[in-house]
DNA sequence: TTGAAAGCGCTAACAT
DNA sequence: ATGTTAGCGCTTTCAA
């Protein structure tokens, strides 16, 4: 790779000064003919393509925005490495099947990033990814942070200090709803309503009363779909568990242990009414391959919209959240930060749709 | 926003020069106890991010790789674009069927971009992303080239002697076949051998004789697909057509024409051998809601191996690529040059899978 | 219309 | 172990 050129370069050739480069770059309209001609040909000569990095440092601004993700299905990253080792040409042919992808890609981040780049390039920003899990992950949000002027986080995956560490130099936001009430700027959806709306079908129209409800309480958006839950059972006079039941992280070993579990107890309720589509996809599995009938043994719900849930047999009833959307919300917001510093953060909530489909008792449609 | 703490302000709080907090956050290990605390303790408190920008100016790299891509599916933005206007929490409910989604995502550049992020994420990159197919799409894949250490793009979005422009600053690779061969280095498929084998199942087992290739020849991953179809029906002593009929680009309302066209001159062939899964998938439609029945009246078949056609009905028999791997081995290369600039480009050829599902004649499963 | 010069925030020798 | 000092490549007043 040959040396760079720079403006320097660019500028010497043209016979002009670096000024005067940049300045072509920038308004080409406000230059004489001659010398505007003389420097592209010069910067197309040489091969010159301008640092952003410099841009940037000089203007103060990046233009790019960041969106920091996570690995929500740990297990798969391991998966794919490996596979990715035998990735030469003459390798044995890869055999993914591709209802096994579907369990991986595209789930709810990707769905919600999707929006994040189609909003970005319609803004005309550039977007940064980075994704953690892993150890230094800390390091990697830091580093991200530090090229781009507004960042999107997923929620629990960014420790909440680091967040406002980050937040008092570039506005953050979190898709997450408003936990600690900080600097960052949300986008959530209506959690309890979608919930609860979906606990009220089953009861109502599928009769169902011993439910239960399965995933961890371990952010604000899961505390807030057991609270719709709860509040279904409770306006139906059903007296609602105190806690959820194990969850199983959307993985299938945990999900059999803990379904083996309940039928050796015979403790099937009616329903699991689950704080996400990943969980409740993994406990259809291990229900069917322990031999109980879908959904006519006990119905399955989940929460998300995933794609998976919709390819699934039963297929899933679910609340879908608008992920897209979210993603385009995040922007929005960045953007309208960037723009308005002084404003105080904002929360935007997005509505869901609760869509009924096979896994709860309804027909198929 | 106040205003951004730099190195300056942390090393005055701190009573430390500015090389010792740079040299703080890079090795932590080499400063005594007390000095590190203290310069912690500084950027903690004045909420200090280091720049990244300004690092990568200073070290000459920027540690980020860049993805450029490309809105396959021109129409489906604008509609993307209706749907964000209404994005406000008391926004009419956002309905869009799941089912309609499939056809817009995930594509085939998305699981590839998968790929390349999974892989960015396991080496320690950042990844930015940056997608035209609108007016200054030039100008965005400048910058972001101008951003990073190693720029990958999906064929046919940047004009050859940009991408040329650009690889003589940075590594480049390109997901096509080789072309024009210079600079570039890139990752495809055997295109060839799995049209060929395609079409040979359709020949052999499905006995069909009268053969459409549907697609455009824009593209050298194109033309291979068409060579290798020609070259299953030579084998199989059919004599080819000399070229491809109508594509109809993937987009419903002209596979609509298309079909009526042929019916109406009642030129049906056996099958049509599509050069993408979504010019397959418009087909099907098409046919379908002109009430040819498939695949009984007329086989169809696609290759990429999207998500649509594993959906779809009849499920479509394609030529699956390794899309992850993919994106994996574009970061792979990249991160080869950057290590050895001075190797010549290289050309990874990916194999391909044949899947056979319904939309051949082949049973469902 | 163009040039000179002062940064932007950080890193990396080299000194101490 | 820490400080000094040049830049990295570009933008941007301010002059000319």
């Amino acid at each position: 790779m040959p040396k760079r050129p720079t403006v320097y370069d660019v500028a010497e050739r043209a016979g002009v000064s670096i000024a005067t480069v940049s300045f072509t770059f920038r308004r080409p309209d406000k230059v004489k003919v001659s010398t505007r001609e003389a420097v592209q040909a010069a910067a197309h000569a040489l091969g010159y393509v301008p640092s952003a990095n410099a841009r940037g440092l000089a203007r103060g601004r990046t233009g790019a925005l960041g969106l920091y993700s996570f690995d929500y299905l740990l297990g798969s990253t391991e998966a794919a490495c490996r596979v990715a080792d035998r990735r030469r040409a003459d390798a044995t042919v890869v055999r993914l099947d591709v209802n096994e992808d579907l369990r991986l890609f595209p789930l709810y981040v990707d769905e919600v990033q999707r929006g994040v780049e189609l909003e970005c390039r319609r803004r005309g920003y550039a977007l940064m990814i980075g994704a953690g899990g892993d150890a230094n992950g800390e390091a990697v949000v830091a580093d991200i942070a530090g090229r781009v002027d507004g960042l999107a986080v997923f929620p629990g995956t960014v420790p909440v200090e680091v967040l406002r560490h980050i937040a008092r130099r570039i506005p953050v936001v979190e898709l997450s709803e408003p936990s600690h009430d900080d600097s960052l700027n949300h986008v959530t959806v209506d959690n309890v309503a979608g919930m609860r709306s979906l606990t009220h079908h089953l009861i109502t129209e599928h009769g169902l009363r011993d439910l239960n409800f399965v995933g961890a309480l371990d952010s604000s958006d899961n505390r807030a779909r057991f609270k719709g839950f709860r509040s279904a059972l409770r306006a139906a006079g059903i007296r609602p568990p105190r806690a959820p039941s194990a969850p199983c992280g959307g993985q299938r070993e945990r999900a059999a242990v803990v379904v083996g579990d309940l039928l050796e107890r015979g403790a099937l309720p009616d329903g699991f009414v689950c704080v996400t589509d990943q969980e409740a996809l993994a406990l259809m599995e291990a229900l069917s391959e322990a031999g109980v009938e879908l959904p006519r043994e006990v119905a399955v719900t989940g929460f998300d919209g995933i794609v998976a849930g919709r390819v699934a047999r039963p297929q899933l009833t679910t609340v879908r959240q608008p992920m897209e959307l979210m993603g385009r919300a995040v922007v929005d917001i960045l953007v309208d930060r960037l723009a308005r510093p002084d404003e105080p953060p904002e929360s935007r909530q997005l509505p869901v749709q609760v869509v009924f489909r096979e896994s709860c008792g309804c027909p198929p449609r």
